[in-house]
RNA sequence: CGGAGUGUGGUGUAACGGCUAACAUCCCUGGUUUGGGACCAGGUGACUCCGGGUUCGAAUCCCGGCACUCCGACCA
């Protein structure tokens, strides 16, 4: 993509009233546009994140049998009913409306509800299950507090993914195959370090229910990490019993502050129950399905890694995330010039290799172009200029990194198209 | 939902109750410049969040809204 090309544009300062350190640098770089308290639009560069961090859980989830659906945002009142999640005293966060005829609608929360009542139009039969589906939604939370940017809004995307087993064995073997699909997905998001699989309160049908909370300063959870063992334990839990349960000693906890990026949850058959999900087994009988939940968070998720990553000069985005690989700039502001046409040319090479390349071709200084590119947090930065040619090609240099050096064209194509000629 | 703070061109700030609301940036014109947010000259852009009140006079003081931020409560 040309840079000139690019309706958003880089700002050196921002709105006073955002003071978190990802809103910062995300309204600044023009990845995200700010609506209003909680609510934001993800912009050109904001929605390429997005859209990496949504194929990285896809790819993940489809390897432990999900099937992607979508389902509405918008809910009936009677499905809610059915497990006494409408009224307000239960649950406070609902946004209500309604039809022109006075029928009470609501925007989702989540969809335990609406996916258990479609779900038991298709579950007949024991070889029906186990099933698994998943979606990536909108969903709506009238927060009574939004915050820190985008790490706790309003309206967000959620991945949400449910099974439904034949048993109470079937679902726990499921769990922890949600579970280690997690822990693939936080390592590929560049977070596996920071990430833990975090022990949290169950409810009804299970001792423990399980968070992935990843280490953030702007984090609104505390948990006790157990840094050999690699889990944490909730502050909110915390226990002689589950310390006992988990066989760790308190001195090897420390305490940290931390962001839940993901859950997942044994449902057991309250929903099913509730919303008549039944199949027949093999001896005729009726019985409830066994479910699980398991969310997971891509905005959130964008916010923790520009919290964590980031430095005094801007965003930096690990290399699975990044909007796009490298960061072509071209020094020449005439187009005429030799290097210019140098920088056309790579870029041309580049994208043809299906290279994802943001060319900076604008107009600007070299110092404005600079200044932008670290903002940007690409992960590499590609220099052509007079002098880079001068000294045999283009100079590279990484975002996390100071050092520069000078490599041929031929070296560069080659580094970033392996599989071409 | 309780508490605190803040609302002034697109953005960041300034202005004792008193001149035509100032400065920077952004944007536009022209010229110069060209490897770390360049320079010169000129220009556009604001009913000072909204509604009342006090006063000869309000961006400024008072009251009521609304919005935003922060702390807390809440958080399938």
């Amino acid at each position: 993509m040309r840079q000139s090309h690019l309706f958003t544009k880089t700002r050196k300062e921002v709105p006073s009233d955002e003071t978190s350190k990802n809103a910062t640098l995300l309204l600044r770089a023009g990845y995200i546009h700010k609506e209003f308290s909680g609510v934001y639009a993800y912009l050109p560069l904001g929605l390429r994140v997005i859209n990496k961090i949504i194929e990285i859980i896809r790819e993940e989830m489809n390897n432990i049998e999900g099937q992607e659906i979508s389902l509405t945002a918008l809910q009936e009142k009677s499905t809610w009913d059915a497990t006494d999640r409408w009224d307000d005293s239960k649950v406070d966060v609902w946004f209500k409306t309604a039809l022109k005829n006075g029928t009470e609608l609501g925007l989702a929360i989540t969809h335990e509800e609406p996916i258990t009542k479609m779900m038991s139009q298709y579950v007949r039969s024991f070889r029906d299950l186990p099933k698994y589906v998943y979606q990536f939604q909108t969903k709506f939370r009238n927060e009574t507090r939004a915050k820190s940017g985008i790490m706790r809004t309003r309206e967000f995307i959620m991945k949400d993914l449910y099974s439904f087993c034949k048993t109470k064995e079937e679902q726990d073997h499921y769990y922890k195959k949600a579970q280690d699909a997690y822990i693939k997905v936080f390592k590929r998001l560049g977070l596996g370090d920071i990430t833990y699989l975090t022990f949290a309160s169950g409810g009804i049908f299970s001792k423990y229910s399980h968070e992935f909370q990843t280490i953030c300063e702007n984090g609104e959870d505390e948990i006790y990490v157990h840094h050999k063992k690699k889990i944490a334990i909730n502050k909110e839990v915390l226990t002689d019993e589950v310390l006992k349960d988990l066989d760790v000693k308190r001195e090897d906890l420390s305490i940290e502050k931390a962001s839940e990026v993901g859950n997942i949850f044994s449902l057991g058959t309250r929903f099913s129950e509730a919303l008549n999900l039944s199949y027949t087994d093999e001896n005729g009988e009726k019985q409830l399905a066994w479910m699980g939940s398991y969310g997971l968070g891509p905005a959130r998720i964008m916010g923790v890694i520009v919290e964590s990553f980031a430095d005094d000069k801007g965003l930096v985005w690990p290399e699975a995330v990044a909007p796009f690989s490298l960061h072509l700039i071209t020094i020449a502001k005439d187009k005429e010039n030799d290097s210019y046409k140098k920088a056309e040319e790579i870029y041309k090479k580049l994208t043809d290799a299906g290279v994802e390349v943001l060319f900076d071709d604008r107009e600007e200084s070299a110092g404005a172009k600079f200044a932008d590119s670290d903002l940007l947090g690409i992960p590499m930065r590609v220099v052509v200029s007079d002098k880079s040619i001068a000294l045999g090609g283009v100079e590279i240099k990484e975002r996390k990194s100071d050092k520069s050096e000078i490599i041929s064209v031929e070296e560069l194509l080659k580094t970033y198209k392996p599989n071409c000629e």
